[in-house]
RNA sequence: GCGCCUGUAGCUCAGCAUGGAUAGAGCGAGGGAUUCCUAAUCCCUAGGUCGUAGGUUCGAAUCCUGCCAGGCGCGCCA
């Protein structure tokens, strides 16, 4: 479809540009808002009237008789007050759709591009806030990956921070526990940190005093002095294990885990800073209330300067991200070691190393970085981007993307579903910030457990005779479509208020009303295999032929018939659109629709029960063809695919 | 105070990039469809001053400005 746009807009321009004062950029086509006006427009006559003071309609109808046949295209008519609208020849159309089919028209633009996502706080158990943007990262991956991109995953590990001493200060001084004693507990252990973590944190908050012993322990792990170091390494571990399983379940995968603990180790910061005071990115403040820290200068003058060293010599939390994103894009003339994590069948999980270890992938250096992290870091990582600025690399600056998104919050119905309790000045708003250093959350293994709990019961109702291992894998893949689902549907600015019903829903505009639709289309090929012996190879043969013969269907079939055709064409635009606005929602809503278009179809016309083989044939590849791009939208969103529903 | 974001149907949200033809979905409400490929479906009905006031334009939900309302951020926390 893209490309056949492309073609038309450069063969009307060519045709147009001696007769009248155009731009090639003013020939643009786009479509038009009902089936019947046609199905591709042209605007441009309101512009040409404008400049040559003539009517729009009038003018239309004139360059209408200027151009010669075009290639594709039926049928050329003025329409409303000055369009004009193609009307394609539908036949050929279709015919190189199906045998276009798998050879995607786009193509990469970037060496390699490094997307990092999830980067929880190894210190608690993931919650919705962290589902989605899991669930935006790696649908951003895929898509980019889709397209053609080299594209690497990294999903950041702040071993070092002080969540993770919250914890250690709850094991050692609230639990009396130490390592061995940690290492035998039982229970689901980020569950157990999750409780550890509030419960610490609401000690400390109420016990200043013993912040002097925290601040021992976050000294300790930096500088990597046992017990404590062991300690946060066996917490840290034991955590990140457990969200790679979470994110295992709704199909999120990584490359590479960056540890803030090798940052810190192999001194990338120190290496940052020198470049930085190199090229007078940062200065130190001689006075004023910043005295005695490095600061960057802020672009604007109403906007205050920004600590980088802190005057006791200590990085903040943007240094750091500063040299993360330099080393991100090779610039740090520095690197990690590198160790398996994680190895399974034909993936492994790299880890960052201090130390030098075995042979390894090489990591980083890459052209393009998109960091996915919600929008109340809006500022810091302009900062970040003005770092690269100051220290003149305005190239990678350009193509530092902050891919921002709103938070998830808690309805008040929610939480009450939880039995969390909230303090008075809480409950007056219509919405609550997720807080893991309060323990308030959805944790995410409890709603995957709810949407799985959920999809099994009517998976038992409507298919009570399956075995139950069937059962359970089709009632997982639902659950992962609804939740997937969910996490997409909203545009990323729009913050989701979380609510139990509406998430667990499997009607309507959901993941499982997708999946059911494929289910639908195989179920129909399934079943010609097996009364008509119907299968893959007459399939090709049906494919390669090339025997269509539109003039046996009637009308209003043949209207239908391209209604949903023509829209399942646009799908490649549709993934190109999603990742240039970093809206994948927009890939979302169009899966959605075009399953909308099946549904109304297939309640309409019958293929197996079709007498006519000639329209038999042309429905079972109308079907071919919605399942082949369905099937690519689906596994773009990463929603799984049930063979039975 | 400054910066960013949001305001569209009873509710939840698309549409705004690149202005275009009659503003769309889902949920909820009311009605209907199953001798026929899975009713997790489909069809019909009701429901809209697109926050508000201006401006630009042949044309504005979409662009610009003001105002109102809400959220987030602006720390020698991470």
């Amino acid at each position: 479809m893209l490309e056949f746009k492309r073609k038309l807009e450069k063969k009307i321009y060519g045709e147009l540009k001696e007769k009248y004062p155009l731009h090639s950029s003013e020939i643009e086509i786009s479509y038009t808002p009902h089936q019947k006006m046609g199905d591709l427009a042209l605007a441009f006559p309101f512009h040409l009237a404008k400049k040559m003071k003539r009517q729009p309609r009038e003018l239309a109808q004139e360059i209408i008789d200027h151009l010669p046949s075009l290639e594709g295209v039926e049928r050329v008519e003025v329409a409303g007050p000055g369009f004009i609208n193609f009307f394609l020849d539908r036949k050929q159309f279709f015919s190189r759709r199906l045998h276009s089919l798998g050879q995607a028209s786009l193509s990469p633009e970037e060496e390699k591009i490094i997307i990092e996502h999830t980067n929880i706080n190894p210190n608690k158990a993931a919650h919705i806030g962290h589902l989605r943007n899991a669930c935006l990262g790696d649908t951003l991956g895929r898509c980019l990956k889709y397209k053609g991109e080299n594209v690497e995953i990294q999903n950041y590990i702040d071993d070092t921070g002080v969540q993770v001493a919250d914890v250690i200060f709850g094991f050692m001084e609230l639990e009396k526990k130490n390592l061995s004693q940690i290492k035998q507990i039982e229970e689901k252990f980020d569950y157990y940190c999750w409780d550890l973590y509030a419960h610490a944190s609401s000690y400390l908050e109420s016990h200043p005093e013993a912040q002097k012993r925290k601040s021992e322990i976050l000294k300790k792990i930096e500088e990597g002095i046992d017990p404590e170091n062991e300690i946060a390494h066996y917490i840290s571990h034991q955590i990140i294990k457990a969200h790679l399983k979470t994110m295992g379940r709704i199909g999120v995968n990584y490359d590479l885990l960056p540890c803030e603990s090798s940052i810190l180790h192999l001194k990338f910061w120190e290496k940052a800073f020198s470049l930085l005071k190199e090229k007078k990115a940062i200065f130190l403040a001689g006075e004023g209330v910043n005295r005695g820290c490095w600061v960057m200068k802020p672009e604007r003058e109403t906007e205050k300067e920004k600590i980088i060293v802190r005057s006791d010599g200590t990085v903040t939390y943007v240094g750091k991200d500063i040299a993360y994103q330099l080393w991100k894009f090779g610039l740090l003339e520095k690197d990690f070691y590198y160790k398996p994590f994680i190895k399974e069948d034909n993936k492994t999980i790299w880890i960052s190393s201090s130390t030098p270890e075995g042979k390894s992938p090489s990591f980083g250096k890459g052209s393009q970085v998109y960091n996915v992290i919600d929008s109340r870091q809006d500022y810091l990582q302009k900062i970040v981007v003005q770092g690269l600025k100051s220290l003149k690399y305005l190239a990678q600056a350009e193509k530092s993307i902050h891919f921002s998104y709103e938070m998830v919050a808690l309805s008040p119905k929610s939480l009450k579903e939880l039995n969390l309790i909230v303090s008075d000045e809480d409950r007056e708003k219509d919405f609550l910030e997720v807080s893991g250093r309060k323990g308030l959350g959805v944790k995410a293994d409890d709603l995957l457990d709810r949407l799985e709990a959920k999809a099994l019961s009517e998976v038992e109702e409507r298919n009570p005779d399956l075995p139950s291992e069937r059962k359970k894998e089709i009632a997982h893949k639902i659950s992962n479509g609804a939740l997937r689902y969910f996490m997409l549907k909203f545009a990323r600015n729009s913050l989701i208020v979380f609510d139990f019903e509406e998430a667990l829903n499997f009607e309507g505009e959901t993941g499982p009303y997708l999946q059911y639709t494929l289910v639908r289309i195989n179920s129909i090929f399934r079943k010609l295999k097996e009364k008509e012996g119907f299968d893959e190879k007459d399939l090709q043969a049906l494919l390669s032929s090339g025997e269509m013969a539109m003039e046996k269907l009637t009308e209003s079939e043949l209207s239908d018939f391209w209604n949903v055709v023509f829209f399942a064409s646009q799908f490649e635009e549709e993934v190109l659109h999603s990742i240039r606005s970093l809206e994948f929602s927009h890939l979302a809503k169009y899966s959605f629709s075009l399953c909308q278009k099946f549904n109304s179809y297939y309640h309409v016309y019958s293929i197996l029960a079709e007498k006519n083989k000639e329209v038999k044939r042309i429905r079972i590849l109308t079907i071919y063809y919605i399942k082949e791009v369905l099937e690519r939208a689906l596994s773009l969103m990463g929603i799984l695919q049930p063979e039975r529903m």
